[in-house]
DNA sequence: CTTGACCTTCCCCTCGCTGGAACCCTCATA
DNA sequence: TATGAGGGTTCCAGCGAGGGGAAGGTCAAG
């Protein structure tokens, strides 16, 4: 297969794949003409590395999820506990931005939204609040 | 002021205070020496823009929220608009959150997280699911 | 033979800083 | 007077995870 080929059944864009390629992820063979070459385990992969980065892993932990996959003597524990710390950081990006929302709904609850410039959500930014 | 006290009354790095001069955020004069000289308008308009980024607006809508603060003929529905628009991506970062946080917490619930290579998480990530 | 679709490498751009190197300024102390 | 500490300055490189686009090679169809 030739990049176009897997970059349709992955649904990962070219330019990806051959990031990925680049990063040590991957390793296609290539054609006599100098084009990557894809086998069905490098597709397989790509799947899994799309589904993977879906999830909000980053691309060190699918380097390692992916060893882990390859790892038949793996413990399902090395992997429970690297998606329990995952699952950890998307709890603290969540509580983040609900913050950030809280606040900022207020302001802009309290904002007439007309055409006068008496404004609360600029009068809590400059620190009159 | 120099820029050390800009930064601890500010609490912004001073690296962070450069580089909002660099791209032209704040102007504040030099002394005979070269050292940026800050006046309490600098001061207010770099804690101004600490709370904005706080907020998670991104350097462009404060670029655009100063603007509308310094402009005293403003409508305060620019600024709500600004504010609403922002409000949705927030909203749409935490429902992309939210969705990888449920997916991958149903997979971490069934993983035993034991010595046994054996584990769904895995499993769901190569397609198997 | 040419056209168009595909492939290659290469380098720069994103966003919002952060780190570090190399150098200048000022003040206090030995 | 040297010197050292602790400011400040500039510029360059890098982060993550690719995206955009140029310049050029390859291949199948008409």
């Amino acid at each position: 297969m030739n990049i176009g080929d897997v970059s349709s059944r992955s649904g990962l864009p070219a330019k990806t794949i051959r990031y990925y390629e680049d990063i040590g992820l991957i390793k296609p063979h290539r054609s006599a003409n100098g084009y990557r070459c894809f086998a069905e385990t490098d597709l397989h992969k790509l799947a899994f590395l799309g589904r993977a980065r879906a999830l909000g892993f980053t691309i060190e932990d699918c380097r390692t999820l992916m060893a882990l996959y390859e790892d038949e003597s793996r413990a399902s524990a090395d992997v429970k506990q690297l998606a329990q710390e995952h699952l950890a950081k998307i709890e603290e990006k969540i509580a983040d931005l609900q913050a950030m929302h809280e606040t900022l709904g207020e302001l802009v609850n309290c904002c007439a939204g007309d055409s006068r410039p008496d404004c609360p959500i600029l009068k809590d930014l400059s620190g009159e609040g």
